[in-house]
DNA sequence: CATGAATGAGACTTCATTCAT
DNA sequence: TATGAATGAAGTCTCATTCAT
């Protein structure tokens, strides 16, 4: 057993990190407001006081959990698309590579569910998870399908209303996989991997071009 | 303005019905959790130990609430099904108009967002709605793909996973509207019908059998 | 051993007061900050939660104890005052007597002690018990010293300033009988009897109209 | 702008007064319990581990605000009784003039207000602060009034409760500037200097030793 | 049947004090 | 000496459920 432990400085400064990490897994277990702070606290391995050393409430500390894993990855996935040269078809399902692995396939994607939940108790969580989340990930989205239009390789569409319906089943996996998929429920299986190939496939097929058709 | 009030018996029945609307209404609104029993039985216009007459905990009455609201729609559905004559797109674009119009632009639809929500927190509801609701729904939707296939109509395609994201549109639309949708939130505006048309046109379109294409 | 209770109605009625009783014997005790609501409930004879049922907070029951126990009071002195019919001398140590044995020797004056010891904490508070008491009670006795002077029994003064100079060994008193008074402090014991004649004496003699004497 | 630092010595020698400096501005505007250590030692630009290098507890820290800012004082109004040679109306008019100027138009006064506010939560600091402020206090202003009596300027009266009653408006006017006095409350509004002129009026008119009358 | 007073476990947050650095 | 991270007891308020009337 190693008694020896991290000089006091090291421990300030993985604190922050530490109780992130514990706040995500809860709030995504529990949701909101049946996570207790208590046990957010343990979790990260400190004391129920140590918590409000770093974040003055359970809001802030939700609010630093959001900021800390999913603003990222909107600018991350805001690079790709701009760097991207192929057809818009290997673009769309470059990010929906992107996202499944790194968002709805981890913790991190629980998050929307949290939010969803709890909207109307919380309205205040929930525009800040809007401003920050949503509105520029379906400002990405209805990007590429414009892409895809002004491109000629889809039909032209309405674009705020398809980049939702082609958000949707991502969305709805990923809600799924922390409710539903999360708890031994029977009958609720729903192969991601499937789903979403079932889900391009149609997308795709469904936005192509062709000569001669019309939307 | 009638003042008689009904007589005894004529309470015992419809109290039931009165509660269980309270109860639903308030449910959405708040989640299991937060939706204090006190405000259900005071929505319903009785006291808090009425309520406990009828339904022995919070738990059972959610139950009660799935059971008059939901369970018979599946029911209905499924006869819709089996009595439809036309073609299985028309037959599915009725289904969505069936789907929208008595659930998802109803309180009963969020009872969905409700379920989602507390899983981790109520398995034993959850199984109860999951053997309720979510699997019979899953498999009306697969009989139709089936059937779609069956008449030549639809590309053979992966009918347990094209379901699911088949529904998840819909699905994702009914959470958005007891969610997002209902509060001021800014910046998350859904247009149900625009991200409906966007969907059934893409699915149909990509489901549409055409001579010499493959899934 | 008497196990019969009285019936649940009965209790309902008699709450208020024996909370009402055990918030100011607390408030006065420990102040308004250190009174724990606990302790309030169980000195009343209930428990935590029922004394949330009849005041939704402790700001609110200070404010309650603080209407039932000395608003009424100033309307008596009022009445004292309007239908008095001797010389303001005789006046004013009919108030003196009142006062002491109606508040300041009782645990009301107390709540002096408290709202004095909170102000700026507790600023809302505070406000409340000046618009309800102190306000109220300064007018008395400058209509007091006032009357004084127009029947020519007094000098004429500032009758404010008066006022308060009158005022404040009485408060000074009631102040102490709830503080060092309280406690076994050595040194600190003031003869209350004693110092209000003394005061009584001082006051009427340097109020006393002489013919000659200029204030 | 000096840059230099004072040498550690330095350091150590002054940092006991910026501490006091600072307790005894906050044991005044929030009370001995409200006032958080932390806040003490930030206001005295010290950490919080500092404060606790001088004073062993908050307890502590008070007494010594208690010894700092009032003992001395005592001691140098003992000086100013024994030497003064005028009459002794003048005498207890330069005492109030001190005492205001001193002590009550300064934050030295709040202290009284604080003991008075928690003597029943801490008897300890209660018994401190009597005895070495109120009762030297009190045989100084009964000194001077027997001072009077002997020297046939004041009629023959008890000399400690008139201690009291002569000293009991100072006393109010004190525990006012720091408690409502301190605050926006409306209504609460105490002219001091009006107050004392008043109380000094009525007190020497009162006092006066005249011919043919008794007390 | 119906009521609503009562309970008490439990949740968030604060702060005096300690102690490793 | 000086720092400030860490602790954990304590305090306010909520709410599902019970039960006497």
């Amino acid at each position: 057993m190693n008694l020896a432990r991290p000089p006091r400085q090291r421990l300030k400064d993985i604190r922050p990190q530490q109780l992130l990490d514990a706040a995500l897994t809860l709030f995504v277990e529990k949701g909101f407001a049946a996570a207790r702070s208590e046990e957010v606290a343990h979790l990260a391995g400190v004391s129920k006081g140590t918590l409000y050393l770093y974040y003055p409430s359970k809001e802030e500390l939700f609010k630093a959990v959001v900021r800390q894993n999913i603003s990222k990855l909107i600018g991350e996935a805001g690079e790709i698309i701009a760097g991207f040269e192929g057809n818009t078809s290997e673009l769309l399902l470059a990010l929906f590579g992107v996202w499944w692995d790194r968002v709805a396939d981890s913790s991190v994607g629980g998050l929307h569910k949290v939010v969803l939940a709890e909207v109307r108790n919380f309205p205040e969580l929930a525009q800040f998870y809007a401003d920050e989340v949503i509105v520029p990930a379906h400002d990405l989205f209805e990007g590429v399908i414009r892409r895809g239009i002004e491109r000629g390789e889809f039909r032209p569409v309405d674009t705020g209303a398809v980049a939702h319906a082609v958000m949707a089943p991502m969305i709805f996996l990923m809600l799924h996989k922390h409710s539903f998929g999360a708890c031994p429920i029977q009958g609720c299986d729903v192969d991601p991997r499937a789903t979403l190939r079932a889900h391009a496939d149609l997308m795709l097929n469904g936005l192509r071009a062709r000569p001669g058709a019309t939307a």
